[in-house]
DNA sequence: AATGGGTTATGATAATTATCACTCTATAAT
DNA sequence: ATTATAGAGTGATAATTATCATAACCCATT
């Protein structure tokens, strides 16, 4: 982990826009003057689980992964992030202490600010607090929708769903990097490792994706897509 | 559906003090003004998916279930919640438009206010905001921490994590009436109707649980934990 | 160049869960 | 009273998914 020294222009941040648009010029620099950016690796874990609640992050840059570790020992995988999505957390307003897990999936950089002065912020201009609850609202939301279209299919079109997910969501393309390993997609879909390698060979042979190791390119997509919908 | 005519005394009300404790007395008495209270019975639906999002809604008395429905025309249980639990929803703040329906499982009386009016409130009123940041913050935290309990379960395990539910969640009791039927609680923990009530006679058979009909009397907490946990 | 650990891959078999078929209530509607 | 209708319950069988075993491969370290 990097604590960044880059004194950054608030000003200018693509962040503001979204996530400070009530806040005043004045309020903004205060913020900047407090705010500071830390660099991840791949793999490194941002938060942990159980960790006491004292800072608000976003994410500025990367792709992290929402997980928690189950009594014996796994992992489950809630939810994937990348920059606007990530405005801190689930549990940050409701707990002392995270619930949950964040590591990197990718290189990420993420902007911290001391929760006290978010919480002051949010209590003296309401403006900010209700764009504050509406995005930690519209995270959730998408977590609980998401949850519910895994938890309806079966294994292959849980796959799809995930395919389809990286390539849509995520990446907007239909080539792509696959940013985790299969085994974090079976902590994501709740199956098992070897049926995920599996079904993703299925795909291949079915020529609905080409696979180079982590490289997917989804090749028919009309096909995923029904895959994901029905099968 | 019955609109109370009944003009409640909200100084008494229990809620007041979990959900409006940074509202002046003078705001409290313009909001007891606008409130409305509807009284719903077991099965109908207080909420549509799909409707336009206008009231602001919590629950005063029952029991709600929030759930929504597949392209295949089945349902699916998102959670359960009683009354101080439920404050309106997911998606009241970041959404025009209801994504999921909540329905009365119990005989239910439902206070409202209209969304704007709370929503003025809270930019109003920034310690109000928080609050409700925080009431909604608990209420998801909630939904997606129970639902990774159930994905990492299998059968038993689900149908012993719904009893210890009801059982010490929502009732305080070891014996209680299932509000639901054995359908509902399949949509709830995703598994087939006749799976749940061959797991229930499997549970009475080993005596686990004693059964009349909706009755349930668990009669051996420790085996039904441990199950719940590990099976 | 060799070693070891983790990921990917595949097959055989076991365990879990779904589907279908049917009975038996209870209750609501006519 | 009689007939629908939905829920509860059980068994046989099929489909799905997990487990276990084994191998190939990559990559970092020695």
């Amino acid at each position: 982990m990097n604590v960044g020294s880059v004194k950054c222009d608030c000003t200018q941040c693509q962040l503001k826009n979204l996530f400070f648009s009530h806040v005043t010029l004045e309020e903004l620099t205060d913020i900047c003057e407090i705010k500071v950016e830390r660099n991840y690796s791949k793999g490194e874990f941002i938060i942990k689980e159980g960790d006491k609640i004292n800072e608000f992050l976003y994410l500025k840059e990367g792709l992290v992964k929402l997980s928690k570790s189950t009594v014996e020992g796994k992992d489950q995988i809630i939810s994937f992030s990348k920059p606007f999505d990530f405005v801190s957390l689930l549990s940050v307003f409701s707990s002392d202490h995270y619930k949950y897990s964040v590591s990197a999936v990718a290189d990420s950089t993420v902007c911290i600010l001391d929760l006290n002065v978010v919480k002051n912020r949010a209590q003296n201009n309401a403006m900010f607090a209700m764009d504050l609850m509406k995005r930690v609202s519209e995270a959730t939301d998408k977590i609980v929708l998401d949850n519910l279209e895994i938890k309806r299919k079966h294994l292959k079109g849980r796959i799809a769903h995930v395919l389809l997910y990286f390539s849509d969501y995520i990446f907007e393309k239909d080539e792509f990097e696959l940013p985790i390993s299969r085994r974090e997609i079976a902590e994501y879909i709740g199956m098992t490792t070897e049926n995920v390698i599996r079904t993703l060979s299925e795909f291949r042979k079915d020529k609905i994706i080409k696979i180079f190791g982590k490289d997917i390119l989804i090749a028919d997509k009309k096909r995923l897509i029904n895959i994901s919908e029905f099968g």
